[in-house]
DNA sequence: GTTAGCACTCACCGGGGTCGAGTGCTAACT
DNA sequence: AGTTAGCACTCGACCCCGGTGAGTGCTAAC
């Protein structure tokens, strides 16, 4: 009797189809018409009761129908992801978005953020791509003003660091050249990390620049450090459009939640190598979002870094749309970065 | 009869009070009572039957009490303008904010508007300050790759504006410093767009680098156009705290303007050089934001770049507290531009 | 000019009744 | 044994309704 037999899975596959749809608990009548399986709604009804005893359905009131549970949406996913992904015709779609120029790295995360909010009406996350230590190219010193220096640091991922650091007055352009040209002789091939430990053993090469060596490292410091990730959103009131968010209250701490861009990046990160990552509801480990479902995908970039696409929508996500999306997008992006060989800066 | 005199506007001015506290209309006998003018409800009533026909109060229906109407809003607005900004108490919170070190532009932006917004409990705003024409103090190429090199540009302002763009394969680090001081010499005190007319008069001095010309011409016309304000937003969410925002459209609607980062800015943007603005409902003129106010002040940099700060909150806000608080953050910002002498770059 | 008094209006609230979707169970049918 | 028709039952959604109370406008008296 309490077996999960293919019957069985059809019933369930239709609730959960039916109840993505319209947000309604679904009756037997309903799948016994809609979707026609030559059975009854009796004996739907009998199969109901044994999925919800199997804990697949969940009951709001004895008297309505049965709505999917989080084990329910766990099993559709798991299943969706095994037949490999279904119709990737949003590809046009996806595809048309990105016809413009790529900018620089934050205006493609923002437009990326966008367009992925805009084809699945849910939210989206972009995090930008994070990867090995980044290896310093060049250092480079640019007057700003008198006793002032702009200090640029390329590295091997294209990544550009920039800080206005103070120098002794004495610097022309000419001198500063030269010492850029000792840093990055030094410095080369260098972990932003090993830079800040090799920075001491130049301070009597450059002992006369005791302020510059001092700024440099308070950077060198603090780039090296938790670079936190500036992760682009769109979409946030997506989400108001679905009924389960009508309450005020939840509304509100979910776009609360949605400000803090840090925490929001922590849970979105990516932890293992999988291509896709799908969390239903409890799985996501937020109390806020209880009845929410993530799904993320990573692209890679040219030197190896990952980034992270993300949508987070309510537990009755259209996931097979969202993953058909989540799949083009992150491959586009990807595509994106490995032709852009030459990686833009990633700032404005 | 129908003219406005004294005691007619102590009565409104009590009438504003306890609805920007309570969000409720207020009758006769709440004044009468809470607000010990020695009238009884009866005066009360005549007096707001007439201020009703003069167009500061509006009656949801027969039988509630009254709510002050836009125009009523603008009067109070302007007395407290003129009454000079009141109990600036809120002057340290704001300070004890801005304790910890200054960091780059963009940072300080998105802090201003995330401490506008706890402080205020609406919605803030910050636009980055802008002003006269920038002019060019440094061009400086840095190698990034073979075949690709860093435009750094360094402006009075203390703006940065940088970008990778292509270059022929030959040249070494030396040499793109021997150009980088070519083009500083040329394009020193310009501003950015007469750096685009220049550029072609040097095709001559550099005509081996086509390419280095054409895509730093590229550059220079994309920052020289209209170089869309980053602008920062907090409290997004906070708007949904008020009753008046408990309609689930009016809140879409509301938040998905607040993602149009463009149209947000153009709403905002100052036009005059006041001090202060204060636009209440219709006068914002943004349908969304029928019920609205936006109040701005501005701030500036040493080198007489203006900003702006704002707060969109309902109409019945807390001007006087508003007023103040935006008052003390705009004096804030000012002196940390102020002080702090180098302008850091704006970019992360 | 002010106030007490009064009739009137109308949103809001809670109770009761109806409606209908949906269930669980039983008995009959294949 | 599995399926189905039938039926009683449950319970939320909706509507109607009368009571309540805050608030008004008007009038007459102070």
């Amino acid at each position: 009797m309490g077996i999960m037999d293919e019957r069985k899975f059809r019933i369930l596959q239709a609730i959960i189809d039916d109840y993505i749809l319209t947000a309604v608990p679904v009756g037997s009548r309903t799948i016994s018409k809609k979707y026609d399986m030559g059975l009854s709604s009796a004996t739907i009804r009998n199969e109901m009761s044994d999925l919800e005893e199997l804990g697949y359905l969940d009951q709001p009131h004895v008297s309505a129908g049965r709505i999917p549970s989080a084990k329910a949406y766990r099993l559709y996913v798991d299943q969706l992801l095994q037949a490999g992904l279904l119709h990737s015709d949003s590809e046009d779609a996806v595809r048309a978005h990105f016809r413009g120029r790529r900018r620089q790295m934050e205006d493609v995360i923002d437009h990326a953020a966008q367009v992925l909010s805009n084809l699945t009406h849910y939210t989206a996350v972009v995090l930008p791509p994070t990867g090995p230590q980044p290896r310093i190219r060049t250092v480079q010193l640019v007057p700003v003003n008198d006793g002032a220096a702009l200090v640029v640091i390329v590295t091997d991922s294209g990544i550009v660091r920039d800080t206005v650091i103070r120098v002794s007055d004495q610097l022309d352009s000419d001198t500063l050249y030269a010492i850029s040209k000792t840093l990055t002789a030094e410095l080369r091939g260098r972990t932003l990390q090993e830079a800040v430990e090799l920075l001491p053993a130049l301070t009597g090469r450059l002992k006369e620049n005791e302020r510059l060596l001092q700024g440099l490292n308070a950077f060198l410091n603090e780039s090296s450090g938790v670079s936190r990730p500036r992760v682009a959103i769109g979409g946030r009131s997506n989400i108001l459009s679905y009924p389960e968010y009508n309450d005020m209250e939840k509304a509100r701490s979910f776009l609360t939640l949605m400000e803090t861009r840090d925490k929001l990046a922590s849970i979105i990160a990516q932890q293992g190598e999988m291509a896709f990552t799908v969390r239903i509801g409890p799985e996501t480990g937020v109390p806020e979002m209880a009845d929410c479902s993530i799904v993320t995908a990573t692209y890679s970039t040219r030197s190896g870094q990952q980034g992270t696409i993300g949508v987070i929508g309510p537990t009755r996500m259209q996931y097979s749309r969202v993953l058909s999306i989540l799949n083009t997008m992150g491959h586009q992006l990807t595509e994106l970065f490995a032709e852009n060989n030459l990686q833009e800066p990633e700032q404005k």
